[in-house]
DNA sequence: ATTGTAAAGGTCAAAGAAAGTCAAAGTCAA
DNA sequence: TTGACTTTGACTTTCTTTGACCTTTACAAT
């Protein structure tokens, strides 16, 4: 296990009783043994609106970081989900999107895993990114505006 | 007996007990003494969807690769039905089986309808055919293995 | 009010750690 | 003796780790 899968795991632990936490930056990075910039990695990897997170942040003495797991309901997730996801859309991000759909409870298991394995995989890597990004965007919107 | 035949057997013993393994690339050919891309070629021609597995990967540090096998459970429809599909399908084909596997009782009507929106539509209308089809039949096979 | 300073957090690019790709060369059985 | 399957290695891409340097904020001392 790398150390960013650890931190994030962490931060999940911190978030689960209330969906909210704050941290602070270089005491979490002390007490996990990494430099504090890693955090920011964490965070800028695992944890973005795509993932349904939101960060806010302070500088200076009494700094902070702040991780909100939003909420939304069922239809303007569903909106808002349809416009973020454009006209194009990488793997990571369709993941992303679907962990989240799944954390909240917008889709069940086997929904979620029909998602996926028509979004995700090698088959898209076989093509140029042009077309894969684009075709994943459209057919990821007709899934979630027939399915969900 | 030559290394790729031992590779694949090796990995069939990690896969036994519950057809879930995670390798490491670099170890494994450490310590199978072969060069790294061996691993991907033993993957590539012996667990591949045609024979029932399910590759999943991650590069960087703290990478990959996880392999399942799906489960076999509806006796081998499953795998007829990805080995019949092939390299590459066009949408009428693919409606084609869709409907068929609805007809037969396989799937209900909800999958069915979440099969179609994957694998039809004007997404893959806009993207050349060289790469539509093929793409097609990944999404297809890697599907019926992970949801039937 | 102004300014100086320490205490946060932010940015970015380089280095490191895996895995992926591809094509050339080797092997072997029909 | 050819064609399919293997083996190898150079090069690529993706993800992670690290560190040097930057910006913002609170607070205390003018």
């Amino acid at each position: 296990m790398n150390i960013s899968n650890i931190i994030a795991s962490m931060i999940q632990d911190m978030l689960e009783s209330d969906g909210y936490t704050e941290i602070q930056r270089n005491e979490l990075a002390q007490k996990v043994g990494c430099v504090p910039s890693q955090i920011n990695y964490v965070i800028s990897s695992r944890f973005t609106p795509e993932h349904g997170y939101i960060v806010e942040s302070r500088r200076g003495g009494g700094g902070y970081i702040r991780i909100t797991r939003a909420t939304y309901d069922r239809n303007s997730l569903k909106m808002h989900l349809v416009n973020s996801i454009g006209q194009s859309i990488d793997e990571n991000s369709a993941r992303a999107h679907i962990k989240n759909l799944y954390e909240r409870d917008i889709t069940d298991e086997k929904t979620a895993k029909i998602l996926l394995s028509a979004l995700t995989g090698s088959a898209y890597r076989d093509i140029p990114r042009e077309y894969s990004d684009v075709l994943r965007a459209s057919i990821f919107k007709q899934m979630i505006l027939n399915i969900l």
